[in-house]
This record gives structure tokens, sequence and C-alpha cells, in this order.
DNA sequence: CTGTTAGCGCATTCAA
DNA sequence: TTGAATGCGCTAACAG
């Protein structure tokens, strides 16, 4: 701990550096950061002496502040960090992120969002060029923050931003062929498996009131989706029961479907808003002898890697969950972030899990 | 773009924040930093005028630079990014750290490494407080460089150096476990589906040559754990085929498999270094028509997730992955890095992917 | 190709 | 409680 190289006690700058090769501090800068700006002989004394000296290279803070870049990007999720890893489709997104990153030499800083006071610290002394918003709710108190840092910005899947350009998918149109397609088969008591409507969790069929505040701009949409859709058949949304399950967490969907399936006029098809969903749909029609899709079909959304092994494997939406992180990232760290908006397509994936009305 | 709100041009420093208050930066800045410092009444007046200012708070880099802390530590893999994201136990690791980096309100950051010059660049440039290396192979170039910065460091399942703490798992308790369960249930004609021996990848069966020079530790642990195992039963590993299959990937696995099973003395039971392994040999088997355990016993390694519900659930080695990454964080994050190793321990979870060997 | 000059924006002594 | 001075370590101009 106190006994160390040679000749090294405190020397850790570049001027130290400097000093001890006989050259400037620009020199010095030089062999790091202009390899052409010097002669290879004098840009390897310096490299060697830097070594020997144990001069770790140029201290990263300071040239961030006189360079005003950091090279790397900031991603803040709508839920804590562990919880986003538990989501297929975060990280998904985040595969997408890391692939442009890569390619552009770019650090992914994950931001800790615990609770509001966090969030807002962490936004505040984040060292990067800019953020990824995903899946931030309508009022969040970190929207506003992250803007002050005037940096550029792209959300992903989020409330929309005046100004802020934003990558989304389809979300009413994949619903509504969902929702088209359950309804082609003759399905009739449908009943909906809901992500989060608003920030305050819930886990129970959702009430007229609650329906018509939704903060999160993709829940919105797929129930407009879905309503599109039954309304060409004249059905009408507000009266399938929408039960809204927290987190993508498939056991909240089995026990949500249990519920559903106990009721006075049980579904025979159902409308999961993510593949987790179905998947927890499936455990509670298997729990009960139900066999799908003879029994009770299932739509999921996503597409996550699973819902095609999955047996029976997933009809589901699927959205290029990889390429969005791949068009936020790109859209951030292009010179000049444009002020576009990308919708994603989406698009019914016809597998094993539904299939005609029973009685058809 | 050129208009803005009320009074704020270019102001964005704290001096023109505490000029504009009429106080001096350092009741500014310790409105921002030490709440206890002034009154509450003028501390809401500078937030104030901050505010209307359009001040983003205190420049992050510039606050590192003088306080030579970040706030963030570093994630540096073995393998590209995108690569690592695809990899379950990266994954659960990454969920390990985020939770105790949610706990302290710690960024993480994730490092790109496509090659080594991106490397070195990302470990040079990234302002971090300490670096978490995962997975790091033998000879990696990269260790010296993150050594240079004289940051905390801690390894993960890694090559062990020379003082720094180190969390790994006992590799070579597991695999044995997994190796005599095996022979105990009768199997005689073994094979190893085995993870990465050497950076360079290379997908077949290994020459002796290549056996003995093994640049990842897990791996030439959990080999020498098989080795143990057979040498109890007067076996010997060197008489077993090694498949090396690059990236712990399905699809490797299952035509490594594919191959193994055509050969002259076709294994009945085989000892994967993964479960994603243990899951690309099933599909070799179901592939050829043969029954999982019936004609063939798989046991894992990881217990991921996928791995209790897969049918037939796989026998496996349990190891704590999420835990993993508990304990590297906290001990980085711990005031003073203590210098020890920590091994978690392995188990073996039997499941159905075994059974007796066929003709017994 | 090399050296000189001038801050980047802040937190922290210390004195008032 | 508050304010004035100092330098954290570096890079970008520019002049040689």
């Amino acid at each position: 701990m106190h006994a160390d190289e040679k000749p090294c006690e405190r020397a850790r700058t570049l001027d130290d550096l400097a000093k001890a090769v006989g050259v400037s501090r620009t020199t010095a800068s030089n062999a790091f950061n202009r390899p052409e700006q010097l002669s290879a002989e004098l840009r390897g004394r310096i490299l060697r002496t830097a070594e020997a000296l144990g001069y770790p290279g140029p201290n990263p803070m300071a040239r961030m502040l006189r360079t005003g870049r950091t090279g790397s990007i900031g991603l803040l999720f709508g839920d804590t960090l562990p919880y986003a890893l538990d989501d297929d489709t975060s990280i998904a997104l985040l595969k997408g992120l890391a692939r442009v990153c890569e390619k552009r030499r770019s650090g992914l800083l994950l931001l800790p969002v615990m609770d509001d006071a966090a969030a807002a610290q962490a936004v505040r002394a984040a060292a990067v060029d800019g953020f990824i918003l995903y899946c931030l709710p309508d009022g969040s108190p970190v929207v506003p923050q992250v803007l002050e840092r005037r940096l550029p910005v792209v959300t992903v899947d989020s409330v929309s931003v005046e100004g802020v350009p934003s990558i989304s998918i389809d979300d009413l149109a994949g619903a509504q062929q969902a929702a088209a397609h359950l309804l082609e088969l003759g399905h009739r008591r449908l009943a909906i498996l809901s992500l989060d409507l608003q920030t305050e969790e819930h886990f129970g069929v959702v009430t007229r009131q609650r329906r018509s505040e939704i903060h999160y701009r993709p829940t919105a949409l797929r129930l407009e989706g879905y309503g599109a859709a039954m309304r060409e058949k004249g059905l009408d949304l507000r009266r399938v029961p929408v039960f809204e399950c927290p987190g993508n967490s498939e056991e909240h969907a089995r026990r949500a479907t249990l519920e559903l399936l106990a009721g006075r006029t049980p579904p025979t098809g159902i409308l999961a808003m993510s593949d987790r969903f179905a998947i927890g749909a499936f455990q509670a029609a298997s729990q009960l002898g139900l066999q799908v899709p003879r029994d009770l079909s299932v739509v999921g959304f996503d597409d996550i890697p699973l819902a095609a092994r999955f047996r029976p494997a997933l009809t589901t939406v699927r959205q290029p969950l990889v390429e969005k992180g791949v068009a936020a990232a790109e859209m951030l760290l292009k010179k000049r972030t444009p002020a576009i908006s990308r919708v994603l397509e989406t698009r019914l994936i016809q597998r094993e899990s539904t299939g005609p009305a029973p009685g058809r």
C-alpha cells in the first residue's frame, strides 16, 4: 500500500509526465490524443515513461470538463434497475443501445431511479452527453429535470414531450390486429390483461374511472387499438374487463386469468399486453385443466424470444424490440439530434395459442 | 432553438446564479450540496432563481474534477456488450450489481469493449470510482490497463490478479458434483460441452494441446472438477471428448451434440458447462428421436430461471448468479475495498434431465 | 512538430 | 452563517 513502483511517489498529472520526459504539457497531451501530431519516436518515449511513472493517462474528469464531452449516454428507466433487468423488453432495448454504443465506442450509463429524489440526483450528476428515457409515464417529475440539463434527449415508449424526439412502436395498430384476429376466430367473450395504467400499482379489474386516466402511453394506445377492432365488430371495449397486472409479471397474469375464468361469463379469448402475461394466462389455463387454444385463445404482445419456443407457441404482436434501441441510440448520437419521431411497425404473428372460439 | 426562457441567454454557471441572487458562489454551491449550511429561506430563493434562470445544477464534470468522485462504477465484460446481454448469466450479474447501485444511488457504466483498442480507450476515459471485471480471460490486455487507473477493482469469474479482490463460485466442486451424479447413474460414456477455453473462438472437439492452455478460469476449474469425479471412478478425463462451443450458444451446443452422438461411441451422458448448452443438447436429442433422460442424460450448469421450467426440467449445478453481482458491488463500494476473495457455493439440483444409463 | 497562455466550473480552505 | 481566493488536471488556440 505504501511501497510502489520505482520512481513514483505522487507523480500523476500530465505536467509531471511532461516534466519527466522534458517536453511541454501539450506534447504530452498530444501523445495520448493526437498521435499524428508528433513523431512516433517521441510518442513512444512519452508513453513509455508514462508507464514507468505509473501515469494512468489523462484524467477523465478533467478532460471532460475541458472538452465538454463525456463519451457516454445515460439511460433512465421508468422502473428501478433490477426490475427493468427482469423484463425481456428492457433487456432487448439495452441490447439495441449497446450495439450502437459499441460501434461508436460510447459508454452506457445506467442511472439509479429508486425514488424521485434519487432519480433527480442521478440526472443532475450524470456525466453524459445525452439521455435516453425509456417507459417514462405521463407526469413523471424526472422529465423536466432531464430537460433542464439541456442535453440531447430521446424518449422511447414514453409520454411524448414537446420538441423531444421519440422512438415508439405502432401500439395501436398492433393491438388492433390482435383483437381483430380473435374476433375473426369468433371470440366474443374477451378479456384484457393490461400493463400498468397508472404510476401507482394496482392489481385487479379496472374501473371506468381509472381507465380514463392512463399514465403510460403504450398502455393507452393498446387499449385504444383493442377498442377499435371491437368497434368494427359492433362490440364495446367498455364492456370488456380490463385486468391490470403490475409490472409485467407472469404471476400476476396467472392470478388475474384465474379470477377472470372464475367469473360469470368467462372469456374465451384473452388479449395480453405482453408475452409474459400470455404465459401467465397459459399457466392459469393449465391449472384449471383447460387447453390452449382449444378452450382458451391467448394473444400476446412483444414477441420476445421465448414466444416462439413456448408450447403452445404464442400468437403475438411482434414489435422490433432491439431495433428500438438501435434507433434511439443512433438518433441520440447524431451530430445534431433531429427533432423527429419515429414510429416502428408492429405485426401480428400467428402461431399456436389462438384458435376458433369454442362451439364454432 | 434560439428563443429561450425569460432572463436567460448564456447564464449557466454557479457564478451566474450567485450573481443573480446576489450571494457568493460558495453560498450558491451550498444551496445544492449542503442544505443545512444556510437558511431555508435563502436556499429556497437560490433554488427558485436557479430554475428561473435555467441553471441545470452544478456541472457534473466540474464537480467530479473537484471532488474526485463520480458516483458510478464501471463494468467491463469479457465480451462485447450486445453479446453479454444475450447471456442469462451476465444479465443476472447485472441485476445483482444494479440492486446495490440502486441502494447506494450509484450509476452503473457499461463500457464498450469491441476490440482491445476500444476497451483500452474506454478504460482510460471512464469517469468511474472503480471497476468490476467480469469474465476476463487470462492474459487479457485490459487488466493491466485497469490496474493503471489505480482505482478499486473487483474481478468476477475472472483470472485472478495479485492483490485484487475477487468474487467467484466454486466451479470445481460444482462440476465435480455434476459428473459424480452422472457416474453414479451408471453412465460411462460421457462427453463435455465446454465453454470457451481460449480467447480465440473454436468450435470442435479439443485437442490435448488446447486443453493444456485454458484462458478462462471457470472453464479450467469446471474441467478439473469433471476430471476429479471421473478419477474417483477410475475414469480418465483425457479419454472424454471435450467439445468447445463458442459463446454459450444453444445452436453451437446443438450441433456439437449432433456430432458427438454420430460418433463411434456416442455418449449416454453429457456434461454441459451451461444450461444453454444443455438445452442445445436437448434439441439435438429430440432431432434424432432420442428421449431425455431415457436415451441421453444431460447435466447443465448455472441454473438460469429457464432451467426449472424447461421440459424436461434441467438437472443442473446452481450457482448464485445474482448474489455474485451483489457481492461484487458491495465489495467495490466499501470505503476501503478489502483485498480478499470470496468463493460462493454451488450445488447440484436434480431435476428431470438425468436418469440411469441406458441398459441398466 | 513543439511550447505558451488561458480558462473549463466547481468545492474547499480560511477569514470575516 | 457568508465571502474571497485557490487550484483540481486538462485541452484548444495560437505562435514559434
